[in-house]
RNA sequence: GGUCCGUUCGUCUAGGGGUUAGGACACGUCCCUUUCACGGAUGAAACACGGGUUCGAUUCCCGUACGGACUACCA
């Protein structure tokens, strides 16, 4: 019988909620949904210096948008409360002083200033610093002091940490169920600290304790992990708990040149590289969000989980639910996606013609009687990558053309085409029924009989009402004008045209 | 520098010892539409390089190059 499934993401509160971890949330979200598991929330803000008030709550809006909640810990509570590591400091320590007395910690007096020291020596000879079997009996701690001493030190309220004793010659391997087999050689692994000297611990140890007790049988989390993997293999050894699978996932890369997506990419490409919008506490900077630019959180969810994963068919529009079905780990790409915003504004145009155009009219034409608002939304739906756009689609579309398109005008303005104009003018006032489909042959009609192609007025036509040589269906765009807006327009137009 | 991870069209990717190397975005052309957009069709576009293994390698192995991550008392 193998365990329930459980899952956590588990993002610092350090800022807004960067998109890589926004997908990291969501790989998570679906394998636990896929496996009838349990998806949990864990702040790790271990780190007092970096903590950003608001940025916990930002990350749950960002969940909540999206339609990811977790299933237990924060924001909705559960059995290993609390799920904020800093409330959590007292049982860190328990589990750092057992390590210490079962010889696989010890005790660095080490100042930091001492450590840079240090690391200043050994680069300019070349090489790096390691806090290691090898260096460890020449530095400060527990094991190259005597007991007398240590006991002293610690007594005279001397700062400590605790580190991880790394054996020296030993190799570590796990399975990862995306990269498969990793070994790593302790060499290369120095003596982590594990509690730092103002009572907290370190991520390391935070993580490994923390996922153990929440029983975590599935850590999914970004690449960035994967150098430090290992170490945490060796805190479960250390322990003597079984590890959990591990599976690091790729990361999310800036569109162009190298490097790692970042907010700077998002500035220069004027794209958001954050769910929702965040205005830094300390320096009152804004930043943008995908849901202020308009993105629906279906589309969002759809791109994201195909930044690094695919289902192996040709199926491209997945709903979450779909997706939950279709999830799997071993579909996992190992190598980097560059993040592209085209994709993702392909899909959210996908996704804005599936919403419900009556709601659509509501939300983004409230100001508009319902049936007209409904129009315009027919009318531009498929002409628009953000919702938004519909209210300045609408502006456009019904404020009077001051200026009409030029390079049109150069060329189809001509005799005929004045002709034309001129007896739409005169005749359309006789129309009594003002609806595309009359409009539409009333005109047809009428130009007939006055010997004029439809063709040789009818873009003429178009930029006399709206100022543009292409724009959305000129029948239903009269409709919607009325009868005596487009008299109006066509008067303006052609004694513009003729003062040329 | 060291350690680890990676590399199929410009981008996201499918595939996998013998394939016309497939799809999607973006781009070009055509059709639809008296415009544009949508939609449809179509085109151009890729296995990083060098060695093995093999009858045969893009696929497996090894190197090289390139890219990335990590290298804090940050996560």
């Amino acid at each position: 019988m193998s365990k329930k499934l459980r899952v956590r993401f588990a993002p610092s509160p350090t800022g807004a909620l960067h998109i890589g971890g926004v997908r990291t949330a969501l790989y998570n979200y679906l394998l636990a949904h896929k496996l009838g598991g349990t998806f949990i929330l864990r702040i790790e803000d271990t780190d007092q210096t970096r903590f950003v008030e608001g940025a916990e709550n930002y990350i749950l809006d960002s969940l909540k948008w999206l339609g990811i909640m977790p299933d237990e810990g924060i924001g909705v509570g559960g059995p290993h409360e609390p799920y904020r590591q800093s409330e959590r400091k007292e049982l860190y320590k328990v589990y750092a002083d057992e390590l210490i007395n079962s010889g696989k910690a010890y005790y660095a007096f080490d100042t930091s200033e001492e450590l840079d020291a240090m690391r200043a020596i050994y680069e300019s000879k070349g090489s790096a610093f390691q806090y290691n079997a090898l260096t460890r009996v020449k530095l400060k701690n527990s094991l190259s002091m005597s007991e007398q001493e240590i006991s002293d030190l610690i007594a005279s309220g001397m700062p400590y940490v605790i580190r991880l004793k790394v054996p020296a010659k030993a190799e570590i391997r796990f399975q990862d169920s995306i990269r498969d087999w990793v070994h790593v050689h302790t060499s290369s692994i120095d003596d982590k600290v594990l509690m730092k000297s103002d009572g907290m611990p370190t991520y390391h140890l935070a993580n490994v304790v923390d996922d153990h007790i929440m029983e975590i049988t599935h850590v999914i989390r970004g690449e960035e992990w994967l150098p430090s993997a290992p170490l945490h293999i060796l805190l479960y050894q250390a322990f003597g708990w079984q590890p959990p699978q591990f599976a690091h996932l790729p990361l999310l890369l800036k569109p162009e040149g190298n490097g790692k997506l970042s907010k700077r990419d998002a500035d220069l490409g004027g794209f958001p590289v954050f769910p929702l919008e965040w205005k830094d506490p300390q320096t009152g900077t804004i930043s943008k969000g995908f849901k202020q630019e308009g993105y629906l959180p279906s589309a969002m969810i759809n791109f994201l989980a195909f930044l690094g994963w695919n289902p192996g068919t040709e199926q491209e529009l997945f709903s979450l639910d779909e997706l939950i079905s279709a999830f799997s780990l071993e579909r996992i790409n190992k190598a980097g996606a560059k993040f592209d915003v085209n994709k993702a504004k392909w899909f959210n145009e996908q996704y804005l013609k599936l919403q419900d155009v009556s709601t659509l009219a509501v939300q983004y034409l409230p100001d508009l009687p319902k049936k007209e608002a409904e129009s315009f939304v027919h009318l531009f739906l498929d002409r628009i990558t953000f919702p938004q756009e519909l209210g300045e689609k609408v502006k456009e579309f019904t404020e009077l053309p001051t200026i009409y398109e030029e390079a049109v005008v150069l060329n189809k303005w001509n005799e005929e085409s004045q002709k034309g104009l001129q007896v739409l003018k005169e005749s359309l006032p006789d129309l009594e029924l003002w609806e595309a489909d009359s409009i539409k042959s009333f005109i047809h009609v009428k130009l007939e009989e006055a010997g004029i192609k439809m063709g040789k007025v009818m873009q003429m036509l178009r930029v006399a009402l709206s100022g543009n040589g292409a724009g959305p269906d000129l029948m239903i765009s009269m409709e919607l004008w009325g009868k005596e807006q487009v008299l109006l327009r066509l008067t303006h137009a052609i004694d513009a045209f003729n003062k040329r």
